[in-house]
DNA sequence: CCTCTTGTTTTTGTATGCAAAAATTGAATG
DNA sequence: CATTCAATTTTTGCATACAAAAACAAGAGG
């Protein structure tokens, strides 16, 4: 996605939505209503709908013809599939870069992760999470691959709209020295670690979200000052 | 991607300017005008426009904010990091294949492989083109994996529109036996052999794009009737 | 001959309006 | 009390209209 300096309505509409959608403001099975969206940004419906097109081609809100759009309510087969596919994806990313011994991108990693450390030293839970979801995507970024980074960007998204469908506070799945280990093992070229850990890592994050998954199923509520902009 | 029974106009103008692409009437670089368009579909520019932000985030077509859209133009790197994430998903889905052992899918394969047998004898080019494409997304299919399939299907619609700019006769990338080896070395569970076959059989593919994608570089051309709806 | 300016034309971005489809309400009936 | 059906309201799909930005073209000045 190359950065569109000009600040278009649309996009102003796609960031907001898609916020709201992280902030859990905005939960799955929730009606995307174009007059309600287009009076809370006071923009016009085209604007929103072009919007929700483009969160749709995301994954992020499902529609159906002449019914509208709703913030996506996964199945257990769709988890089960993302899930899958990010396992392939990383395990693919994390073979690669234990090929390439690729050293600066490997400092960069550490980088980050003083950076989690420093949000769990100050328990700033918040912080912490996104920079372990952060974490994944720099690994991915690693790669110098922008085709691949693009739609990675999308499939985490997907998965921390799941996420972010959980009861408040799941979110641990990622283990203190996980991400520490797995640098490790890259950068020793121990392809066989890294991948066993990658696994086990994605497949805890997994667990997780299809064990709540049943909890939330199809409460539509009505769409009121949820969005803040 | 669910099926939307209805035939909705976003979707008419959509899958004809995917076939205009797919056809190489409309080639890339070329300028996508939406007055043009909504003249050539007889609708409006609003349809045009959500038809052509669903195709910019398949990748097949670029957009510049108060500039407009044309059909992709990738650039070499851009190329290459198409085929590198093509190898590496498919090395993942081969690897995966391999594992599951699951013949009822092969046997499904087999299948495929008799019709692009028939199609050489038959001397049926254009088909047999289009079958070896499908082979590929027949291997994603066999994982049954819908959301990695999506994608993957959008990729090869890249790689394919690369593809389709080349010179007319160039498509000969897939040699005869190959899919036919890749099957065997799947259901023997030989996973080396199946990576290495499908990172050489890529290779080939991507080799014959970088060479004649030089070629075209930015050749703008004034759309005209080149679409038959 | 080239470049810069400026006025015109074309094209995109967004809002509004209208028709068609779906959801909702409420009364009538079993 | 549940159910069905029709009238009403709401919501979506699409086309049109207008404002703003960009592309273009012609002429002035170097």
């Amino acid at each position: 996605m190359a950065d569109k300096k000009l600040e278009t309505t649309v996009d102003r509409v796609y960031q907001g939505v898609y916020q709201a959608i992280s902030n859990r403001s905005l939960r799955p099975g929730m009606k995307l209503g174009e007059a309600s969206l287009a009076e809370l940004f006071n923009v016009s419906r085209t604007s929103v709908r072009a919007a929700l097109k483009q969160l749709e081609a995301d994954g992020l809100v499902s529609s159906e013809p002449n019914k509208g759009c709703w913030v996506s309510l996964p199945s257990d087969e769709e988890i089960r599939s993302l899930f899958e596919t990010r396992r392939l994806i990383e395990i693919g990313i994390v073979t690669e870069l234990c090929r390439r011994r690729d050293s600066a991108a490997m400092q960069d990693m550490r980088e980050h992760l003083l950076l989690e450390e420093e949000a769990r030293r100050n328990h700033d839970h918040q912080r912490l999470i996104h920079l372990l979801g952060e974490f994944h995507i720099k690994l991915a970024e690693a790669l110098n691959n922008p085709v691949l980074l693009d739609w990675f960007r999308k499939l985490i998204s997907r998965a921390s709209l799941y996420v972010a469908a959980l009861d408040d506070e799941r979110h641990d799945a990622c283990r203190d020295d996980e991400h520490l280990r797995l640098i490790e093992f890259i950068e020793a070229g121990n392809q066989n670690a890294a991948i066993e850990l990658t696994c086990f890592h994605l497949a805890a994050i997994e667990t997780a979200i299809v064990e709540s998954a049943g909890k939330l199923k199809a409460n539509y509520h009505p769409l009121k000052h949820l969005i803040e902009t």
